[in-house]
DNA sequence: TACTGTTGCCAACAGTCGTTGGCCAACATG
DNA sequence: CATGTTGGCCAACGACTGTTGGCAACAGTA
């Protein structure tokens, strides 16, 4: 049994690949499913329609493989409990800033109940582990987690999706001192 | 000069008119722009597609007509300066809950620049005054009131558009517990 | 009564979409 | 060299979209 990282043989085609599958993710974080067509994919990457759907099967198929992110988040050590909010928080705008895939991932979620159902389900199962261990009243996990997902998703909506030229304006770690410690309070503060 | 109220002729389509409006506004809100299809919208009216472009020109009119909101937060009396945050929060989650509109906003919002910009000047234009009425450094309101739209919107987006069961779990006043302290802080905090 | 404007439905248009199959050149292999 | 395989393009299909024009039924008015 080979692992799921098996060495395929390099294509000939592998270069063609590479750029159906970067116009596709940039056009998708752009427009979203619907009107991300295949055609104008196909455009940006300079190559047929037909190709894409020889290579990636079809539509669905080709917005599987251009965003199949696993956003995984650092371990976090237990001797900095007290900076978890601020960490997290520097962790997340990396995470989103290196890849646009995230923004596709959103913007695509706002209308595809199954895409917002992985969005849901790959945030929870970070943040909620992370709650359990950090914070008090292991069975409000779950309610702590959502919270932080909110206080994150709000601010990738507003910045990134929507772009608020205030929110887009403002520096990282100036976003850091502000969400810090609201994450923070999310995840360790007694319930209110 | 007869103001914008002005009193139409009472015509005999006027109840197709607004079942159409309702039609629409339920689809945008759980479909987006482009998946809620007029057809689909005259279907569930039970009334003939065409209809809904003799009375509302194309479907960018029967959007405009169907999300016309302007969401005015209640004047904010001076003296309750400590409880701006749960206050707040609390006429944002009564103006979700009322009109569906919102939420087919946001969620077009995401795909559509012209929205987002429109909700983006809608919140911008109640929360700046605020931001500059309440808080310390005046000039600073832009980026609190970008931070309290982030929050809300964060929200919406968990509860109303993704519907992560966590989120949607949650009672108002627990969720007011929670973000009161957030918006208070982003509005009232000196900068970090 | 006859006439005019409104309300509604039907059928069809043009355009775009995802998708398919066939064809040709470049390559790889014997 | 001959062979099969791969990468790529072209033209087209069927489905669906927003949109339009014409036609029948009805209301109100003179």
């Amino acid at each position: 049994m080979t692992g799921s990282t098996e060495q395929q043989p390099a294509r000939r085609s592998d270069a063609t690949r590479a750029t159906i599958l970067d116009a596709a993710r940039a056009r998708f974080a752009a427009d979203g499913y619907e009107k991300a067509t295949i055609r104008a994919i196909a455009r940006d990457a300079e190559i047929d329609p037909s190709m894409v759907m020889r290579y990636y099967g079809n539509k669905a198929g080709l917005f599987a493989a251009a965003v199949s992110i696993d956003p995984r988040l650092p371990a976090l050590s237990f001797d900095q409990r007290e900076e978890i909010g601020r960490t997290l928080v520097r962790h997340f705008l990396a995470l989103w800033e290196e890849n646009g895939e995230l923004t596709a991932l959103l913007r695509v979620g706002a209308t595809d109940p199954e895409v917002a159902e992985r969005t849901q389900s790959v945030l929870q199962d970070q943040l909620i582990p992370l709650a359990r261990r950090v914070g008090p009243e292991p069975e409000q996990a779950p309610v702590r987690a959502a919270l932080c997902a909110s206080t994150v998703l709000g601010l990738a909506l507003t910045r990134y999706v929507l772009r608020f030229p205030a929110s887009v304006a403002l520096g990282r770690e100036e976003i850091v001192e502000w969400l810090g410690p609201t994450i923070q309070r999310y995840l360790t503060a007694p319930t209110p």
